[in-house]
DNA sequence: AATGAATGAGAATTCATTCAT
DNA sequence: CATGAATGAATTCTCATTCAT
């Protein structure tokens, strides 16, 4: 029998990484991250308690695992020619985007707020979340400053807070808010 | 030595109410509701743990009191002439009310966001939440009919969303957050 | 009914310290320090578990504290003027209580020489171990000096030493260990 | 290729035991036995986990070997001629060898007394403990007895005593210990 | 009313050991 | 022979809540 290789294993390991951070985003979307176990994680993913600390080295590890593996999932829609310039079509192609993934992400997005307005879960994330959102925020700054808007920081500020509103009221109460109409509603206002 | 009257009982009763209240907005808003122990709010207010449940039926009930009182103090403001009419002046005062409230009590608002993102919190929020931002929106929505917006339901969500994203962003920093230039510009928006 | 005095209330508590505390020194003792669970020490104190740590902040302070008693009940014996002169009588005093002692808190013997020997559990003891035994050695120093040892350094880290090793020696097999002849002759080697 | 004689195999087993055997001592040293996980052991070792139980039928297995390899070793350089009649110059060499290894050995010391003082450790090493110091005992009786000590018993419980405390002192702050000073007193006092 | 000692369920984490490959 | 993923029991510690005083 032919031996496994190395990259075999790799791969093993790294599906089942995967594994554990889906069970562990869907429990913290459902019952928030202090009230989800490391038990019930485990559980949910079909391994046991000790494994998950094979491959994160604590919960808190984990969580910004996750974390992180939404932002970055977020930010490769953001400005594709990674030339820093942003056109119409770009920002366009953006807003729908994150519309759809506000749709089809809807538990990192509950996670992502729960991080944003907990100290202590913001705390674990810490500055590695500024180091990204920060240069988003740079190239909408600069869209808006060739767009000619009369103010483009605050158009960047005011931008953001909206999109962050209506990812949290979305959230809410998906089945009531009107998510497709909004987003029509923020092309024709911004493109 | 005259008795003390039943009045000042229940006057004495409601003050350290409040002083249990006021140490629990400020840590929960610090280090957030699972990382605040009864213990550390006890000594905030300097009494006795044991005490707490004679005021306070759990740590969620205190929560939940904490969460309401901010929620009513916010909801005064709207519609100061309870007629259900929203003048364009009163959403001015409104919007211009809210932007103060947003800088004054942002332990509220800390904790207010975690109530909304935390399920296990909203859980014990629950409901009650609903029935008063329920007529809220109703009568936003009948301001903006009344203003020939074009879609009064959207705009209605869209005037929420943004004012909750502007909400958490300064939350998040406020040192940087341009909370004064924000509001101009959404009143220029609105009225 | 008399309402307790503070100062019983905190005699009450001193004595519930001293219970854990004997319960630790037992089961340290019998166990050492590694295989004795918080859980074997509580149910031999008749405690739960939780209430050990009303007491001690934690397992290691528990150590601490059980250690440091001994060490301390035992640095009574020395020098009882508290002169810093040790008189040839002091110290066959010293040498015949060390021996009493040996015998009579053999549980403390071990655990001493368990905390001498664990470079994780001396750890833990730390500096003030050796800020309570330097100055014993000083005054032992003094003592060979005055009475004209050839090198009274030397002779001192050997008479330390030597009790040391007959502490040893009696704690694993106190059966056999021929204590009160040793006595006799240590008295006889060094006054 | 040549297949690899059984000889060739044995070698090589006992060339990883002893591998094991000195990063495991090593470590024990270092942390202790608790605070040393057989996961460091192999990671020292340069090799897996599981190859560990191999060679090793449990933890404790290793340090029993470790223990017993370091008194072995040790056990050698008593009584040479292996009569069982301890000249004036074997004992010199003994003790000079002694203090030698002490000197060398610090490692093994350390976890000597380890094992000496916990009791949960004693009991791994167990009876066969006695089985190898009881002899040496005896010769020493024996020299003590033919060279006209008063006590031959007490004195070899002494000189026992008396080195294992210089043993344990020196482990404990090797930088300070006046290793040969003492060594030349104990000649001095022994033959 | 007021206290804080006491409880005990439950959390995160570690680690010796096994076993499929 | 060699690996390291996987297990699960055991451990320390926390904390909301109760209750005798």
């Amino acid at each position: 029998m032919a031996p496994r290789t190395s990259k075999q294993f790799e791969e093993m390991r790294e599906s089942k990484r995967k594994l554990i951070m889906e069970s562990a985003l869907k429990l913290f979307a459902k019952h928030g991250f202090f009230d989800t176990s490391i038990n019930m994680i485990s559980v949910e993913a079909g391994i046991s308690k000790g494994l998950m600390y094979n491959y994160f080295k604590s919960k808190e590890d984990l969580l910004r695992s996750v974390v992180f593996q939404g932002i970055n999932k977020f930010l490769v829609l953001f400005d594709p020619d990674h030339d820093g310039v942003l056109t119409k079509t770009e920002l366009k192609f953006f807003i729908e985007e994150t519309f759809c993934i506000i749709e089809t992400d809807i538990s990192f997005w509950k996670i992502y707020f729960s991080v944003l307005s907990q100290p202590q879960v913001l705390k674990i994330v810490g500055e590695k979340f500024w180091e990204i959102v920060n240069p988003v925020f740079k190239i909408l700054e600069n869209y808006f400053e060739r767009n000619n808007f009369k103010n483009p920081k605050i158009e960047t500020r005011l931008f953001g807070a909206l999109l962050d509103g209506i990812c949290i009221n979305y959230i809410l109460d998906p089945e009531n808010f009107p998510l497709e109409e909004i987003k029509q509603k923020v092309i024709e206002l911004y493109t």
